[in-house]
DNA sequence: CCTAAAGTATCATCGTCTGATACTTTGTCA
DNA sequence: TGACAAAGTATCAGACGATGATACTTTAGG
């Protein structure tokens, strides 16, 4: 379902949350849909059930998904949103493209990812 | 110069570093200009000269600056880049559409973010 | 030379991430 | 209806990393 990187600098459970995020945004998994119990997903990525778990608590407090004891997590309707500051947004927009700009990648290659991801999701 | 958040999740050390990296690639410090020493800056960012000599080794390392003992740092000739992985950046761009879909914003304000940022540097 | 100022090294502390383990709740089926 | 399996949750210890206090080394200039 998703994949993680061990060497990473960024957490497991982040990253895991993140690629679920992703996922969610992306439709690939539709509101109502289970999720992957936290042994199952953590037994197909290597990692301990907590860390999974600690994704899942995370995607809830941002009203992603919805866990319940004994029966599992599913995803939730998507009208609560989880709010990202435009001002981090645009940070990360700008990051995003220094680095590109310094690693010799040109304009042409930029937009051409940026338009792909628009025809990605359900823009 | 740059502006860092004691609260934020990433490292202060990285964050002096992608303030850093930003403001080379966007062309605010041109190649032979000095920074400013780490005792300076740090004392302007409220925080330890440790911290900020950790980015700025960072940054000698990916080749955007040279430090040198007694003298200070230096802007880099870019022509040393530091090859961020096409993979990473396209990764980077796909959880920002999937975050900012996610947040409600819009195909339009997105496409004006990034027109925004290719105003902005040398593209 | 001697001093001020630059980067560098060392080390202690503290927080956070991860994982092992045990607990609680829920649904189901004999 | 009781037992069991499977789900999420809680607790705790170990490891690792980030930060900062402090001391060291090099450089330039008077």
């Amino acid at each position: 379902m998703i994949r993680i990187d061990l060497t990473a600098a960024t957490p497991l459970a982040e990253q895991v949350r993140l690629a679920l995020r992703r996922a969610i945004a992306e439709g690939e998994v539709a509101p109502g849909d289970e999720l992957p119990s936290v042994r199952q997903l953590a037994g197909d990525l290597s990692i301990n059930l907590n860390t999974v778990a600690r994704a899942y608590r995370e995607l809830e407090r941002e009203g992603l998904v919805v866990s319940h004891r004994g029966r599992g997590t599913v995803v939730a309707s998507l009208k609560s949103k989880s709010r990202v500051p435009r001002k981090e947004l645009r940070g990360r927009m700008r990051d995003l493209c220094a680095d590109a700009l310094l690693s010799g990648y040109l304009r042409g290659d930029l937009e051409q990812w940026f338009h792909k991801e628009m025809k990605r999701g359900s823009w």
